[in-house]
DNA sequence: CTATGAGCTAGAGCGCCCTCTAGCTCAAGT
DNA sequence: ACTTGAGCTAGAGGGCGCTCTAGCTCATAG
């Protein structure tokens, strides 16, 4: 199947000039294809391939990992262990960044349960005023 | 007690330079005392608070949230409500984050597993070059 | 008593990641 | 024939969150 940038934008929920920007950043696997009148045309690899930078941003990845991955492809065969070793890194950072998250969510669930028992207690609380409890 | 800039800086892993930033930015619950030579001198209060601060950057709450929830600590009680809302917000966007991350992280670690694995089968693999699996 | 080091302010600079603009070409519909 | 809409390029612009600099004041150690 062919895809025009803006179908590709719709699938991958990139913009178009997200798109357009990757790939002057050398951020992808293989060059897209134009039509006659100088148009990308994507393949369906080519947004497969985009969903998955599009994921690795979601993860925060930054450009400049995914332009190296990108460029081990382009090279072909013989540089697997490359690749896992950049793999591995941005898994580790990921893992890192869930627990940071999940650290501070229980944080924020806490002192939203505050308050809204704070808040159930109604006016009569307000009366009271409280200590300083400093958030 | 009472803290130096460094020791703040210290403590909660802010640079100095971030922690005056912040304060500039309005994103201190309150006024940090200063000595007689104009020095800041910050109190165990105001370590919690920065600390507080940290975590919510940590979990990438924008300077602009951190704001706005220190006005409705700086305005007294009365805005619980508000600040609920602020928090509950935050706390969705972390879980959305979380799911995000975590939906990526599989992702990744099933790539790790396909390149250890052919890794693993070592050279005879190479040989055989494989089929074009996009990434 | 001077030299070192920490702190101060105001403001400039920067890295990252897009996003937008200007000015153009086409293809297709009316 | 003309208008509309999508696409194109190169490059400027912008938001965010710090980070760094210049030029200064102090307190303390040697």
């Amino acid at each position: 199947m062919a895809y025009t940038i803006s179908e590709v934008a719709t699938r991958t929920g990139l913009s178009v000039h997200a798109l357009r920007f990757y790939e002057r950043e050398g951020l992808f696997a293989a060059e897209i294809n134009r039509n006659a009148s100088g148009r990308r045309v994507y393949s369906d690899d080519d947004v497969e391939w985009v969903s998955l930078c599009a994921r690795l941003r979601e993860s925060d990845m930054p450009l400049e990992a995914i332009r190296r991955y990108a460029e081990l492809i382009r090279e072909g065969p013989g540089n697997e262990s490359t690749r896992l070793a950049l793999l591995r890194e941005h898994e580790e950072r990921i893992a890192d960044q869930i627990a940071a998250l999940s650290s501070a969510l229980s944080m924020i669930s806490y002192k939203v349960r505050v308050y809204e028992k704070h808040l159930a207690e109604g006016k009569a609380a307000q009366l009271w005023s409280g200590p300083a409890s400093a958030d």
